[in-house]
DNA sequence: GTTGACTCTCAACCTAGGTTTAGGGTTTAT
DNA sequence: ATAAACCCTAAACCTAGGTTGAGAGTCAAC
């Protein structure tokens, strides 16, 4: 059981993130410090790690801090009393499910411009949204 | 050959952005509008909603204006040239491939989630973020 | 017991991506 | 030729997600 918990300086360090972002983290429930002594320095065990590098990926997807925080609250809400969570981990699994199939649709559309480019040089016919026409609903 | 050109009152209503937002994605190089009266009024072809539906879901991907007029700009380039237009799109296949990526480790993580919380109704133990753990690079 | 590197709160400020407001032309139908 | 419903520009304003700064407390080392 190693319980090293970490200053807040330390935390930032090792996650690449500023200080001032993870006081704002906390404000906006995202982060909890561990523990906070008496002076009100807070502690932090090495998982905050991972839930940070969690919050920075997921707004690289297009989450919002709200929605992220649902994320996170997925795990550990009120113990036993699953099946509210299990209702909005599955409208989040949808969510999830169409940002890959938007995103095979991109990938699929940037395979085919890369591969049209390759073949005839001079073609000036890449057709990137217009291979994008289907994805919408 | 339907040429119908519309106004810009139409494509709001159709593609569902306030006017506002268009002019504004014009400004940042995102929409031009096919034709502009001499009274200033801008005309748009029924393409334009396809670009604007693009827009939107690229944004619910976690991609900023910048980056979405490089997509929408992968087409059209200087005629010919496409080098530099190919080297743009294998580096955004490889972003978009590692959105992929990321949102498929969610997914597995979520789809767990709901299996354990059906099986064990009392497992106080949904583990979203631990499940996430080798996301990070 | 003071110096230096840490930490705290609170408030002001910043950027992206819009939205709203003010003041004024344009078009169509009557 | 005038009303109703469009459209224009320019500029101020707004929200999310931070960032920066001021002023002050804390902690380890000397």
């Amino acid at each position: 059981m190693e319980k090293k918990l970490i200053q807040i300086g330390e935390l930032a360090k090792i996650s690449k993130v500023p200080i001032a972002t993870l006081r704002y983290y906390e404000k906006r429930n995202l982060l909890k410090p561990t523990k906070v002594k008496d002076s009100g320095y807070r502690l932090y065990s090495q998982e905050a790690e991972k839930t940070i590098g969690f919050v920075k990926h997921a707004q690289e997807l297009g989450f919002s801090l709200e929605e992220i925080k649902q994320l996170i609250n997925l795990r550990a809400p009120s113990v036993g009393r699953c099946k509210r969570v299990r209702n909005r981990a599955k409208s989040k699994l949808e969510d999830v499910r169409e940002k890959i199939r938007l995103l095979s649709q991109i990938e699929g559309t940037l395979e085919k411009l890369i591969k049209d480019c390759e073949k005839s040089k001079t073609s000036s016919n890449c057709p990137i949204i217009e291979g994008m026409e289907d994805i919408n609903d």
